[in-house]
Formats: C-alpha cells, sequence, structure tokens
DNA sequence: TGTTTGACCACGG
DNA sequence: GCCGTGGCCAAAC
C-alpha cells in the first residue's frame, strides 16, 4: 500500500482520538471531507485484519456503541471504554457531548497520517 | 456488470 | 423522543 488511502486516514484519525474521549463516525468523515460516515464504519470493520486502532472510541452519533456488535464480545467495547473513564450507560456513553472529540480540534486542518 | 448491503447522518413528520 | 426517506461510497455476491 504505498499511497494513503481513505482507510488509512481514518486509522489515523481514530489513532490520536485522546484517551478517555470518544468521536463519531459523521465527524471523522467530515473532517477528512472525503467519502461518507458509512466508510469510516467499513473502514473500521477492515482495522480489525491487522493493524490496531481504538475503535472502541468511535461511536454513532446518539454516543451509542453501534459497534459492539463486530467485538470478539459485545461487552468488550464498553469494558475498554469505562477502563479509559468513559461511562457507558445502556450501551451508550454519558455526557457525550462532553467527552466528544472532533479530530479538528486536537490535529488541526492541516493533519496528515506522515 | 448490476444489485444488495452496511459499525451512518441529516431531514421532515 | 421515534419512524421513514434519501444520500453517501466501497465491498461482496
Amino acid at each position: 500500500m504505498p499511497e494513503p488511502t481513505y482507510y488509512d486516514l481514518v486509522y489515523a484519525v481514530v489513532r490520536h482520538i485522546p484517551r478517555g474521549r470518544v468521536s463519531t463516525y459523521g465527524a471523522i468523515a467530515d473532517y477528512l471531507a472525503l467519502g461518507s460516515a458509512r466508510m469510516v464504519g467499513w473502514a473500521l470493520n477492515n482495522s480489525f485484519s491487522g493493524d490496531s486502532v481504538p475503535a472502541h472510541r468511535v461511536v454513532n452519533r446518539k454516543g451509542e456503541l453501534s459497534g459492539r456488535n463486530h467485538w470478539p464480545t459485545p461487552t468488550m467495547m464498553q469494558e475498554m471504554l469505562e477502563q479509559e473513564g468513559v461511562v457507558v450507560e445502556n450501551d451508550r456513553v454519558q455526557a457525550f457531548d462532553k467527552l466528544f472529540w472532533h479530530p479538528a480540534e486536537g490535529l488541526g486542518e492541516d493533519f496528515e497520517p506522515f
């Protein structure tokens, strides 16, 4: 993979999510200004093969753990989040608007994976 | 090659 | 808050 693909950018952004914070598919898609939120989901699904990406920090716009079903065990995603100090209840992130982290805030608009 | 599906989102009712 | 609809783009069949 000589060139940066959409997936590589998604992985890079997800890896830069601060510990104890969460982001959304739409925010990443909007930040990258490529594809759509669905592509982020596909990218993360692919991320299970090889690269270790903190996909547990990525939730949908409601703050719900929509991807928990794709983890080895559905409870693992919530465990990881609570381990970082994120309060999760009924498969939803509490104080989601406070913990929400937008890539542009932490990385800047000219962020590149290299 | 065309259709369906998917870890989504915005909008309107 | 819920539900249906349209849009989005890549992979699977």
